[in-house]
DNA sequence: TAGATTGTTAATCGATTAACAATC
DNA sequence: TAGATTGTTAATCGATTAACAATC
């Protein structure tokens, strides 16, 4: 078996499909499944068996000849390349209903994601508790960073502030941003963002309903 | 200018552009630009020119050799295109903190979408309102959905109410269903159905977090 | 062992980019 | 008009699929 942990060259398309792999195991092995041929979970997850194959020897030799895969060797191997194993930091940044509803978002704790604080600006908000968390105020958010040493800022405020709210999280250390502001942040490219366009994924339903009603 | 109403034949990886051409046309239109060039445009947006005039040469010809585009034409265009001129109309099932969320999102408006109402089978939150809307009973659903026409269910119920709520919606007529549980819905295939899978993107981030301190 | 299924190579398919004639 | 920029064709690049030898 060859090593997953070296950092080998993967395209975008195939790293799209990793968190759908770790959701599908995932589901396995709650089911208490042991092994699944490469053509049974790719019939799951509505994809060829060939790509599935071709998608995980990008990392490794993980299956075995005539069996198939352990389901949790296989779940196992893919959160350490997904990174789940690190178990990254997180802070939120608004404290509206976006906010809170990500704050106790069930599948953090099974993706070894840990929300350290959330923070907002609005004195009304500010000493609220949130989850088990006191709401702080945006200008103890530097030294918290740092303190805490977080990887990831969730930005949820409103898209005039977000460009703001990246700024201080980019100063102050963090890996990534999880933007769910409706803009597009300006951010140094040594820190990744992963954007959550709400409207965009909106609109492409739109179109696809719109596309099938004019087939008919 | 050819018709751009019949339905072309169009790639998934053209789609899943389209909201950002939206995004940025209607920025540029608000700051008040008339034209802008495919390679200025294209710029903004981190793509080739190439491939910004070969998605629109899909649905017709809207620019003009030597001037570019008319930014109000265009925006135009785009949106109809994308079916946002059709005024969509919704309902959330599910009024925790994400249902309550999405109910106000501000970008609902700029797209033509009306969230008509909001359902749940917790008794303490039926009838509190959120927004301008009482929150509904389930058994309620249905005929309300034939009653108001309505195009597309938003789910932000807990992953195991999910496929029932889905059943319902499709039941009574939606053409669409916008999921924001964490699950794979089964659903006949003449509704579409757009997953906002949270997770997914958050171990996105993760793995170009990861992928990025090893090559250090 | 015989049957099943992997990992990989080669072939195919599709998407992106380059280039340019057409033309405003 | 001259310069700019489109829409489109052709070339390139990359991703998906098919096929199969290797082997459990």
């Amino acid at each position: 078996m060859k090593s997953y942990f070296k950092a080998p060259k993967v395209s975008g398309a195939v790293i799209k499909r990793l968190p759908m792999y770790y959701r599908f195991l995932f589901s396995l092995y709650n089911n208490h499944v042991e092994r699944i041929s490469s053509r049974e979970l790719s019939h799951m997850m509505g994809i060829t068996s060939s790509q599935l194959r071709q998608d995980l020897s990008h990392f490794g030799e993980f299956g075995q000849q005539g069996y198939g895969y352990r389901v949790d060797e296989l779940l196992k191997i893919i959160s350490d390349i997904l990174g789940i194993t690190n178990h990254y930091t997180g802070v939120i940044i608004g404290a509206g209903n976006i906010g809170r509803a990500i704050l106790t978002y069930p599948g953090f704790i099974q993706r070894g994601f840990m929300v350290m604080g959330i923070f907002d600006n609005d004195p009304k908000k500010i000493g609220q508790t949130a989850r088990d968390l006191y709401i702080k105020p945006m200008d103890e958010l530097p030294q918290f960073l740092q303190e805490e040493h977080i990887d990831i800022g969730i930005i949820v405020t409103p898209a005039k502030s977000a460009q703001i709210a990246a700024d201080v999280l980019v100063e102050n250390g963090v890996k990534g941003i999880w933007n769910f502001a409706p803009t597009d942040l300006k951010i140094a490219d040594n820190v990744i963002v992963e954007n959550m366009y709400l409207g965009d994924s909106l609109l492409e339903l739109f179109y696809k309903i719109k596309e099938r009603s004019e087939s008919e």
